[in-house]
DNA sequence: AATCGGTTAAACCAAACGGTTAAATTATCT
DNA sequence: AGATAATTTAACCGTTTGGTTTAACCGATT
């Protein structure tokens, strides 16, 4: 038993959600998230009738725990410097917490993006709305980067990417020390805010 | 039969690597490739003699299809903001053309880190050369950001994101409109030299 | 005509896969 | 105590996996 608090039900989601993610829908067997669990594979289908089904409660779920964050804090009311600060801090936060998701959720939806649609909608984002709130901003505070959809995929990139590339940079860059590479992600709360900020300021 | 040029060995490589990239080791079954080459599942293992060996090879032939342009433009003797036209320029280009090449080495990298530092010098890439010749750079031409290795990761973020997550941008921000994500691809090249080049000029 | 490498077909292997079933056991609640 | 739910055990299903083997075939070379 990997762990004893918490139902049965819910160990079996909370272990699933790791293997899933560290081996990806493919690399992942009904019977290594029995072991993981501790249970019976029997059991696994007796709670989540199949694969698929226990995947896709998973995938979801993930889905909804790091799209939010995007429309919460650009549909607010701050002034633009202060979004692109308090973005940066709270995404990166989330990722050096979970730290596979970022490869997992675009691993995944490159080998399926059909129910793409559903999980944007599920997720309670309407990305036409943030992106044209976000063309208001962007025009009314004047500065150098007009296109909102530029604008969003540098944002999320510079803050994904280290984690997404982790295994790479680290070694390429970090020498494969861990303890610096986290170190790293954490300077990149603020030097990304502020290399976004410096990149869009008017002179 | 896909291919009627080239020898069989040949096809099967080109044809294997494009399988591997779009489903990935786990998602890829010797069958899968041998249907796609239209040839003998016996044939693979005649040429190839195992599914990890096939996939090896074309492993590293992707990885060093990307990986040297980093170094050889960053040991060239042009003046930084060239260095970084030049870059996303070839880079952005490298993956407009092979569009899977982020998504799959991210993906096998993570689940397999272990080869990592012997590819990395197959692909004859010094990273600590590049890295103090960076850091150099930045010093000398007296720019905002002064840890080379924030830049780094800044650019091929910036360059690089955009693929591995085609799926999620485009159906959030283009209407899952291919072309438009397409011509979109095309202005990031001045758009990220552009942006970089901001980021990092003081004033 | 004989040889040789490339190629196919088909059968085969042991192992693992997702999934099901039935029965027994254990724990929980009324 | 009896009923109900959770859990295990183990066997089983059909299918697929990576890989091997054997025999035959084909086209070109010698």
């Amino acid at each position: 038993m990997t762990d004893i608090s918490g139902s049965t039900e819910e160990t079996i989601l909370k272990v699933a959600r790791e293997v899933f993610m560290q081996h990806g829908y493919d690399g992942t067997s009904m019977q290594m998230i029995a072991d993981a669990a501790g249970i019976n594979k029997s059991l696994l289908h007796y709670y989540y009738r199949s694969k698929e089904k226990l995947f896709a409660q998973i995938f979801s779920h993930v889905f909804r725990q790091f799209v939010p964050h995007l429309g919460e804090v650009f549909l607010s009311e701050m002034p633009l410097e202060q979004k692109i600060r308090v973005f940066t801090e709270r995404y990166i936060d989330v990722f050096i917490q979970h730290p596979l998701i970022p490869i997992f959720v675009m691993q995944e939806l490159s080998k399926n993006p059909q129910h793409l649609a559903d999980l944007i909608r599920d997720a309670g984002l309407n990305p036409e709305i943030v992106k044209s709130r976000l063309q208001e901003t962007l025009e009314k505070e004047d500065v150098m980067l007009k296109d909102p959809r530029q604008f969003m995929v540098n944002l999320l990139g510079l803050c994904i990417f280290p984690f997404a590339a982790r295994p790479l940079i680290q070694r390429m860059l970090f020498d494969n020390d861990e303890v610096a590479y986290d170190a790293f992600l954490q300077q990149r709360k603020n030097e990304v805010a502020e290399f976004i900020i410096n990149a869009i300021r008017k002179q």
